[in-house]
DNA sequence: GACACAATTATTGTATGCAATATTTCTCTT
DNA sequence: AAGAGAAATATTGCATACAATAATTGTGTC
């Protein structure tokens, strides 16, 4: 057993558990099936199910089955917004506090990821894309905005995962991204938080783009 | 007993115990200790803890007693930061999209603060000022970014609170206030930015002076 | 047959109890 | 006397038990 305790574990298995879908939205997470899914007493699964409600993953009504929190579109769109005007500022703050040696391997992992796309490994682009992203924020030198971007991102993964699959948005990505560590790297506060809104922005889009046709195909795919 | 639970009104009453000052920061949270204070059971108690751990407001290190969190200067400066770009982002998106109803009670509120202020009137300036800050919050029509700036000035609180006592601070800040809500209502988005980011900075600034004046003065009064 | 009300069941909320670990205190050695 | 180690104590972590409330099912009446 390692250090980490019982509770600690359960939030983060449940976390994932939710964030991969198996726990859809608006289900309810009745505490007696979690404590025997997981092998462990209620007490550990109500203090997992508290913490992952203060983090807004579940809803906790009184006297009613905890559920995984729906998320309207309108609300996408909110946690959309936030996360670009956070990873904007985390981007504006590393333009002017980013250490020179944080400014390189920045524009290394950049150049890296460029190759990736070339190669067309999916996977290691992906890698990249996300300590590409998770350098600048370390880079604004701000914990605080630092923990938000990262639950921000952590909550819009699901809704972020199938946009890798729309066609051109690799490519467009790494130009979107080449502006974004071009105005990081030369210290351009404005235009580095202009950009990276710019590009969080045009994920939402792609994400909406890819929303638009699922509704067109899925009476299609019922019919068969 | 309404409907509010005894873990919700336990959290509730702990952090404001806690942002009172009740429990200083570094202070052991003895759960025996805190459910005899309450009058509750342990089990409740732990789970208040869980959820003030997850704000930040307390640690939770394993098989140890909870403590509420030291902030040392740096983080408080991090805090202040984080706190500024938020409501500056706030203040941007208000000019964007606030209704113009929005506006003109926007500028009510200031407008009634501004006599607040000429008739000496601290406590209805105080008030104003959260209202003020709390409609920006609103008027960027973001329910995450305004519970970030929600969590954050609650945070912030303790150490904002001394500020106005502070020599000239209310006439200034009506000044700064002045060319953020200029800013909004005349829909100057990179201008409401600057001058939500100004004032705050200046509020940190006030803050920090404050800490200066009363190292220098608590050896005196020691002698006294 | 459908709706309403009541009894039953199930599930959450809180308390208590036990086991495991950390802290304290006491003793022994150097 | 000071430090190290061990026993004793205290406190956390988790499980179980009971109480209170919501959900469900069944029965009776219209």
């Amino acid at each position: 057993m390692a250090t980490e305790t019982t509770v600690e574990k359960l939030a983060n298995d449940l976390a994932e558990a939710i964030l991969a879908g198996v726990f859809p939205p608006g289900s309810k997470l009745d505490e007696n099936q979690l404590a025997q899914r997981y092998e462990v007493s209620r007490t550990p699964v109500r203090e997992a199910l508290r913490q992952l409600a203060t983090t807004g993953l579940i809803e906790f009504r009184p006297r009613r089955s905890a559920i995984v929190s729906t998320v309207t579109p309108a609300q996408l769109e909110e946690l959309f917004i936030a996360m670009g005007e956070i990873e904007a500022t985390c981007a504006r703050l590393a333009a002017i506090s980013m250490a020179p040696t944080e400014r390189r391997r920045l524009q290394m992992v950049h150049e890296r990821m460029g190759q990736a796309e070339l190669q067309n490994d999916p996977s290691a682009f992906a890698e990249d894309n996300h300590l590409l992203h998770a350098m600048i924020y370390s880079g604004a030198h701000n914990a605080v905005l630092k923990d938000m971007a990262i639950s921000l991102r952590r909550r819009l993964s699901p809704f972020r995962r199938a946009q890798f699959h729309l066609e051109g948005r690799p490519p467009r990505s790494f130009r979107e991204h080449d502006a974004v560590v071009s105005a990081i790297t030369r210290g351009d506060a404005a235009a580095a938080h202009a950009a990276m809104l710019h590009h969080v922005m045009l994920i939402e889009q792609s994400y909406e783009d890819l929303c638009a046709t699922q509704t067109l195909r899925l009476p299609v795919n019922e019919t068969n």
